[in-house]
DNA sequence: ACCGGCCAGATTTTT
DNA sequence: TCTGGCCGGT
C-alpha cells in the first residue's frame, strides 16, 4: 500500500510524511518538486487523513494543475475529478460564484480579459476628463493591478500606496473603475482574488467553512505568490486548533523571477514566522543535470544576496558530462547560425528536436532564430506568443456568447453591437451610453429604447432592432437546442461569418477555420457557462504537442521545463540583464536577473550552451555588446569557452579587445554601447530562382505567390498570411 | 464611417 | 525597423 513511498529519496520522502503541521519544502531545481507534491497528496488520501475534497492543492499555471491531477489519479488509480485541485485564479473564481452576492456581484459573473479592462478605463478617464496624453490607461491600469496583487480595495490604499497621477485622483479612479465592474457584474482577474479575500475577511461564517472542509493545503511554486494570494492562502490556513494548520507549501527562492508582476519573494522568506513551528525540508539532490551544469548553476546564484541557502548536488551516479560552452561570436546573426548548426549536428546524432530548446530573454529575439531554422528547415515552436483566444475573430465570437450568457455584459455588447458594420457610429454608441447611465440599465436596455423612441436613423435602427431580438431568439433556443447549434446559429444569423465571408483579405479563410474551431472547443464543454469560464481562466490551445520541434520561448516561459540540450543565446549587458530591470530594480533587479539565468541553465540536462553576440540590432541600427557580467560569475572548471564557427577566426581576431574570448580588459560599461562601427557583410545576392508567379511555400507564412522580386527579396503574396516582404532562400519553390 | 498618414515606443506576462 | 494608436480628411 505505502509502495509509492520506495520511490522516493529520505529526504523527498520526509517531506511527504510530515503531514500534520505546517511545512515549507525548499525544492532545487529538478529535485522532484512535482514528486513530493503529488506523492503527498495521494499520500493523505491513501491514509484516510481526508477525503478528496477536503485537500485544496493550488498551483499557478493550468499545465502544473493538469499535471497534478494526472499524476494524483495514477497514483490513486483512479480519476481525480471534483477535487479542488487548480490555479488560484480557478479556485477563486470557484468560490467567488459560490457567494457573489457578498462582494455586490451575482453568480454568472463575466470575468474580463485585458483588452476590457482597458476600454473600460479609458471610458472612465474620458467621463473624469482626463488628459489621456499625459495620464495614460496604462499606468493606472499598471496600479491598479498593483494594488490588487496587494489585496488593496479602493478604500485600503494609503497615501503612501498612492501614485502620482491626474493630481491624485488615481485612487478615486480606481473605485469608479471597481464600482462599474460590479455595475457590469464583472470582475477583472486581480478581483478573483480581491473578492474571495475580502469575503473570507468580513465573512467570519464563510471562513469557517472552509476552515473544516479543507484539512489539508498544499502549494505549488509558493516562490511566485503575492500578496493577495498569500493572504488568502493564510486565511485559509489559520484554522483555530494550531494543531490542525496543515499547509505545505513548495519552492525555490532562487527561482522567483515574477517580482514584476507582485511576486513577493519575502513570502518564502518569511514562512516560519508565519507558521511557528513550521518544519523545512530541502530538497538538494538533482536527478536532472550534469555535475558541470548543476556547478555553473550554484557558482552563479551564489553572487545573490538573501537566499534561503540550498546547494544542488547530484543526484544520479552518471552525472558527469560535458561543460557548459560559452560561445562567443561576432554578431547576432552568426549566433543564430552557430545554433542551427548545432542543432543540425545533434539531429543527425539520432537527439530529437523536442529534447532541445532555445530560451532567450526577450520575444523579440526568437525572430533571428526562426529566420535561420526556417532555411535550415528545421522544425520549432514558438511557446507564448499570440493565443489562439487573443485573435479578433475569436475575441469577437466570445463577446457574442458573453451577451448571450449575460445581457448585462456592456462590455462585450459594445463589441459586436457594430461588428458587423450596422451604422452605428461613435455618436450611437455614446447616446446609447449616456442613455444607460442615466437610467442606470445595461446597454441593451438603453438599446431596445432608442429604437422604440426612434432615436436612430432607419437603417442602423432596423439593424439594432433585428440583432437584439436575435438574442431574444438565441437566448430562448439555448435550452432545447443546445449551445454548440444556438451558437452556431447565432454566428450565422447575427452576420459575423458572413462578414468574414466577404472579407477579401488573406486571412480570413483561417478566420473562419478558427470560428469552426472555437466551435468544436464549445462542443467539449457542457453549457455555454462552463465555457465562458474556461476559456476566461485558461486561454490556451495547444495544437499537436507530439511533433518533434526545437522550443523556441523566452526564459520564463520555460520555467518547469527540462531539455537535454538547452542553448541561451543573447548574454550580453542590456540585454541580459536586460537593462531596464537594472534601471527600474538596481541591485534587486540584478538579482532577479540572476535568478533567470539560474533558471535557464537548471533546464538543461546534458547540454547548456550559452553565447553572446559582440554586435546586434536593435530595432535599426547595429550596436556593439559587452559581454554580460553573468559570464564572468561562471566557474572556470566548468566551463569551456570558444569562439564561432571557424570560418569566422579571422575577423574574431580582428575584434577588438572587448571581444576577445576572455575579455577582461575592458570597463564594463552601464548600457550598450551606441558605437555601431561595424559593417556586416551583406547576404550574397542571388540569381532569380524564384521568378515572379513562382508558387512558393514558407515555413511561418504558408503557400503564397511571387508578386515582385528585388535582389533576394521577394514580395509575397501568402494565401494565409497576406502580403509579406521575404528573403528568397526562406522559401521553397510548391 | 472609414481610410491613410504620422508619431511614439518597442522586457519578461503563470492567470 | 515595425507596429499600433490617434487624428484629420473624404
Amino acid at each position: 500500500m505505502t509502495e509509492y513511498l520506495t520511490r522516493l529519496n529520505p529526504e523527498q520522502r520526509a517531506a511527504v510524511e510530515a503531514v500534520d503541521g505546517p511545512l515549507l519544502v525548499l525544492a532545487g531545481a529538478g529535485t522532484g518538486k512535482t514528486r513530493v507534491l503529488t506523492t503527498r497528496f495521494a499520500h493523505i488520501l491513501m491514509t484516510r487523513r481526508a477525503f478528496p475534497n477536503q485537500v485544496l492543492a493550488v498551483t499557478f499555471t493550468n499545465k502544473a494543475a493538469k499535471e497534478m491531477r494526472e499524476r494524483v489519479s495514477s497514483i490513486l488509480g483512479q480519476s481525480a475529478e471534483g477535487l479542488w485541485l487548480g490555479t488560484f485564479h480557478a479556485l477563486c473564481a470557484r468560490m467567488l460564484r459560490r457567494n457573489a452576492e457578498l462582494v455586490g456581484l451575482s453568480s454568472n459573473f463575466t470575468i474580463l480579459d485585458t483588452d476590457d479592462q482597458m476600454r473600460l478605463l479609458k471610458q472612465i478617464m474620458a467621463a473624469a476628463n482626463i488628459d489621456t496624453k499625459r495620464w495614460t490607461p496604462q499606468v493606472l491600469m499598471g496600479a491598479i493591478q498593483r494594488w490588487k496583487d496587494r489585496g488593496l480595495t479602493p478604500d485600503r490604499v494609503t497615501d503612501a500606496e498612492d501614485i502620482d497621477f491626474a493630481n491624485g485622483r488615481a485612487r478615486t479612479l480606481y473605485a469608479v473603475y471597481q464600482d462599474r465592474l460590479k455595475q457590469l457584474n464583472a470582475t477583472d482577474f486581480g478581483d478573483l482574488l480581491l473578492h474571495v479575500t475580502e469575503i473570507l475577511r468580513n465573512n467570519p461564517d464563510v471562513l469557517a467553512n472552509y476552515h473544516r472542509m479543507f484539512r489539508y493545503i498544499l502549494v505549488d511554486e509558493y516562490q511566485d505568490t503575492n500578496t493577495v494570494q498569500y493572504l488568502w492562502l493564510r486565511l485559509l490556513a489559520q484554522r483555530p486548533d494550531p494543531a490542525e494548520r496543515n499547509i505545505c507549501c513548495v519552492g525555490d527562492d532562487d527561482q522567483s523571477i515574477y517580482s514584476w508582476r507582485g511576486a513577493e519573494i519575502e513570502n518564502i522568506l518569511r514562512f516560519e514566522k508565519d507558521f511557528p513551528g513550521a518544519t523545512i525540508v530541502r530538497l538538494e539532490a538533482n536527478y536532472r543535470s550534469t555535475r558541470p551544469i548543476l556547478g555553473a548553476a550554484s557558482h552563479l546564484i551564489a553572487n545573490n544576496a538573501g537566499r534561503m541557502g540550498k546547494t544542488l548536488r547530484p543526484g544520479r551516479n552518471d552525472a558527469e558530462g560535458d561543460k557548459v560552452r560559452v560561445v562567443s561570436l561576432w554578431d547576432s546573426e552568426e549566433e543564430a547560425r552557430m545554433v542551427g548548426e548545432r542543432i543540425e549536428a545533434l539531429r543527425r546524432d539520432g537527439h530529437r528536436l523536442t529534447e532541445m530548446a532555445i530560451l532567450v530573454r526577450a520575444g523579440f529575439q526568437t525572430r533571428a532564430f526562426e529566420e535561420r531554422l526556417i532555411t535550415l528547415g528545421v522544425p520549432y515552436r514558438v511557446v507564448g506568443g499570440q493565443k489562439f483566444y487573443e485573435r479578433v475573430e475569436i475575441r469577437d465570437a466570445m463577446a457574442y456568447l458573453r451577451v448571450l450568457n449575460q445581457p448585462a455584459d456592456d462590455l462585450a455588447f459594445e463589441r459586436i453591437v457594430n461588428t458587423p458594420k450596422r451604422g452605428l457610429g461613435d455618436t450611437g454608441i455614446r447616446a446609447m451610453h449616456d442613455l444607460a447611465r442615466r437610467e442606470g440599465k445595461p446597454l441593451v436596455v438603453a438599446a431596445w429604447r432608442m429604437i422604440e423612441t426612434g432615436a436612430l436613423r432607419p437603417k442602423p435602427r432596423q439593424a439594432l432592432h433585428e440583432l437584439l431580438e436575435g438574442f431574444a431568439r438565441w437566448r430562448a433556443a439555448l435550452p432545447h437546442e443546445g449551445h454548440v447549434v444556438t451558437v452556431a446559429t447565432l454566428l450565422d444569423e447575427s452576420g459575423y461569418t458572413d462578414m468574414w465571408k466577404q472579407d477579401k483579405s488573406p486571412e480570413a479563410a483561417g478566420r473562419l477555420e478558427n470560428l469552426k474551431e472555437l466551435l468544436r472547443a464549445l462542443g467539449e464543454f457542457e453549457s455555454l457557462a462552463g465555457f465562458l469560464e474556461h476559456v476566461a481562466l485558461v486561454m490556451e490551445n495547444d495544437e499537436n504537442p507530439d511533433a518533434d520541434r526545437v522550443g523556441l520561448m523566452t526564459l520564463h516561459a520555460a520555467k518547469g521545463l527540462e531539455f537535454d540540450t538547452v542553448f541561451l543565446p543573447g548574454w550580453e549587458e542590456g540585454l541580459f540583464p536586460h537593462q531596464r530591470a537594472l534601471d527600474e530594480g538596481g541591485d534587486k533587479g540584478l538579482e532577479e536577473e540572476r535568478r533567470l539565468a539560474y533558471v535557464g541553465i537548471t533546464r538543461g540536462r546534458q547540454r547548456v550552451i550559452i553565447s553572446h553576440a559582440a554586435n546586434r540590432r536593435i530595432y535599426a541600427n547595429w550596436s556593439s555588446a559587452v559581454p554580460s557580467r553573468f559570464l564572468d560569475e561562471l566557474p572556470e572548471e566548468h566551463i569551456q569557452r570558444d569562439g564561432g564557427a571557424s570560418a569566422h577566426r579571422n575577423k574574431m581576431a580582428s575584434m577588438p579587445s572587448a571581444f576577445s574570448g576572455q575579455f577582461p580588459l575592458v570597463a564594463r560599461k552601464p548600457r550598450v554601447a551606441e558605437a555601431g562601427a561595424w559593417e556586416v557583410a551583406a547576404r550574397p545576392s542571388r540569381s532569380a530562382t524564384m521568378p515572379v508567379g513562382q508558387r512558393v511555400f514558407h515555413q511561418k507564412f504558408g503557400y503564397g505567390r511571387v508578386v515582385a522580386a528585388e535582389d533576394n527579396k521577394l514580395d509575397v503574396e501568402f494565401e494565409q498570411a497576406g502580403r509579406k516582404r521575404v528573403i528568397d532562400s526562406f522559401l521553397e519553390k510548391a
